[in-house]
DNA sequence: TATCCTTTTGCGACTAAGTTGCATTAATTT
DNA sequence: AAATTAATGCAACTTAGTCGCAAAAGGATA
């Protein structure tokens, strides 16, 4: 297990588990944001769904992880790290992670997500 | 029936029924976005959910309306406009219409939802 | 080490928004 | 009128995520 996954729970109060390092394990090797499915794939230890859920909640609740809906209607998951947008592409249903700059807005912002079609699709 | 909704519907080659005028109806009178549940009590006529979204699919691909997914993961519908973001407040749960003026972006955006806390929440 | 207590896990049952198959009805076409 | 096509209602289904509960793990105390 990295230092830096134990680090990151410790940081955070939170008992490092089998489980547990295993999920952040797979998050920090990902290249876009993943869902359950993918997630579960790359681990090399089984875990049940439950388990998996009431984790990422708890990730979820201290900062560590961030989630949002794509249009398959499967919360997908990453480490969080400076506020950014995902546009997710209706048609070829890729994820990109982006920067936008958004002018005067109704609150804290938390999650920005786009849908629409990408350059790809659309040429 | 409006004639409004009678026009919107031939302007789309869609065949005006009972069912399609009623949902049209309420969303053209919609403050804000609204779920099939709240649609569904401010119908007039009993409508089976099969049908509601069977005509509401259609209706997205015609472009007669636009739909998005909150934080309760139900969809919300309204009669489309031009482009406009929704801040979704996961704290009170309201949804708010704005506007926001995105940078450069990786293809057309059809959607913009931001979730986060709103004003009066955080304060 | 033995006992107690709290947290985490796995399993299976459950929930609920949205979908689908199919038979019936309504509307068009010939 | 008969034939064809489109819309509707109903019930069964799908499936991502949730929940209750009992077993296991682990830490604290003695
Ligand atoms: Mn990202
Ligand atoms: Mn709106
Ligand atoms: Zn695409
Ligand atoms: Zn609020």
């Amino acid at each position: 297990m990295l230092q830096q996954i134990k680090t990151l729970c410790e940081q955070h109060n939170v008992k490092v588990t089998n489980a547990r390092s295993s999920i952040l394990e797979v998050l920090k090797n990902a290249g876009a944001p993943m869902n359950y499915e993918q997630i579960k794939e790359k681990m090399k230890m089984p875990m049940d769904k439950a388990t998996f859920y009431r984790n990422i909640a708890k990730f979820e609740s201290l900062g560590i992880v961030h989630k949002f809906e794509s249009d398959d209607r499967k919360w997908y998951f990453e480490l969080s790290s400076t506020t950014h947008a995902h546009f997710i592409c209706e048609t070829c249903h890729q994820i990109t992670c982006m920067d936008v700059h958004l002018g005067e807005v109704a609150g804290e912002v938390k999650s920005i997500v786009l849908k629409g079609t990408c350059k790809e699709c659309k040429a």
